[in-house]
DNA sequence: CCAAAAGTGTTACCTATACACCCATGA
DNA sequence: TCATGGGTGTATAGGTAACACTTTTGG
């Protein structure tokens, strides 16, 4: 969506014109990371967002994206788009939805096919910042351009579904992760604490992880056991095509 | 996808010219209804295909589809298209996934937004079959233009997926039905048997169904009791967007 | 020794499943 | 009256949620 405006006919304006062209094809990604939150220093979800430096929408916050790169398939796109904005490469990559309400865009009509992204919380901190690229918590976001606040709302609703059931939750965090972690990332992504005795005999259970032989140091009380994720991602769960073509 | 061919650029060939095109855009649907078995008699799933006129894939059975209209969204294009082939209402319509892998096509790149469907079966028995429309068994389809079945494939594991959930199975039936009809869908959808005592129970306790004052006539036993489906479909339980954009 | 998180054990409850059983109807 | 699907009851197993309890560390 972001660089849209450097689209062919992008400059008309006449609706009856604007009708015969053909609808333009944008990639756009929804990318989600933890960092801990200013006051109570708990993990919590944030985003990165591009300032629009052309109208329409000129100043305000947008989703990264732009036009469908002719050699690259969608998730190819999505990847480099994603590369391009943070710097970051994601540990989890999937589509979201593709939308193309007639009005999105006033110019030209546009089709945007939208992915959504999880970046490992140790990358994130590394993420590049400047004037027009900067992170911001999901939760209570500004009015964003085009219709991005709907998109990212449906990306945090996917995102909070998938954690019910699959293994997304060890996309959030580093190789080696303790149980609690785990959970923090499950209570920052559902907004509800949960009981750790219970939850940690579910993880041990269901989820593919095997015990390290090294323990976090520096807390302050007894050091927790580190994990490793083990699952095989081709094995999804639920919610994801068998291939992504 | 079918109707590709006359669509603008569709002859060239070369490929360095072919990567400066813009991709084109096209919208296919995959429209699952129930038919009785031609053996059994039991409700089995069935689904329209269309017979390509012209190269690429001259000859053999594909999605129905078409470029994506102007003047439409997109799930109004994927209905209107639905319409056209089948002379169908979908009582059900949900954006499947976008594909848009480079060498799909032969021709030209396209990019398809892909939508499945839901039809009555009350409905399905009027729909118009003609030399170039015609309906298959979604189990054991030959093989397709293009990568349709790949897409069969998913839609069908989204079926699935869908039908373990939500109140999907509804969306297969008639206004009035009985219990042992939705055990059928749920038979025939994810090819297992199902106690009908304990399927009984957990559909009058989870699903919004009200008995009517009717009772199905005609049988050779005695005669069930019909119901009605109540449930808003906003209420959507599971998979799809809080509103379609 | 104390506080607090790591980690284990125990119990009540809820729901899926299996299956025995009665009911109502057509033939 | 018999066969058959419609419909109800009930016992059992497996899993979740709540919470008491033990363990291990830093201060």
């Amino acid at each position: 969506m972001q660089g849209m405006d450097r689209m062919p006919f992008a400059s008309v304006a006449n609706v009856s014109e604007r009708m015969a062209l053909p609808p333009a094809l944008a990639i756009s990604t929804v990318i989600f990371a933890l960092r801990p939150s200013e006051k109570s220093g708990r993990p919590t979800l944030w985003l990165p967002l591009v300032k629009r430096i052309r109208e329409p929408f000129k100043g305000m916050w947008a989703l990264p994206g732009g036009p469908l790169t002719q050699a690259d398939s969608l998730l190819d796109a999505a990847a480099r788009n994603l590369a391009d904005t943070t710097g970051l490469a994601p540990s989890y990559l999937e589509q979201l939805y593709a939308f193309g309400g007639l009005h999105r865009s006033p110019s030209q009509r546009v089709v945007s096919i939208v992915y959504w992204a999880l970046v490992q919380s140790t990358e994130a901190e590394l993420a590049r910042e400047s004037e027009n690229v900067q992170w911001f918590r999901a939760d209570g976001l500004a009015e964003l351009a085009f219709d991005h606040n709907e998109i990212v709302e449906y990306a945090l609703w996917r995102l909070r579904n998938k954690m019910e059931y699959g293994s997304i939750a060890y996309h959030l965090l580093g190789e080696k992760f303790t149980l609690a972690q785990v959970r923090e990332v499950y209570e920052a992504v559902l907004n509800r604490s949960m009981d750790p005795a219970n939850f940690r005999r579910q993880l041990k259970q269901a989820a593919r992880i095997e015990p390290t032989d090294e323990f976090l140091q520096g807390g302050k009380h007894r050091p927790p056991r580190l994990y490793r994720y083990t699952g095989n991602d081709d094995a999804a769960p639920s919610g994801t095509p068998p291939s992504r073509p």
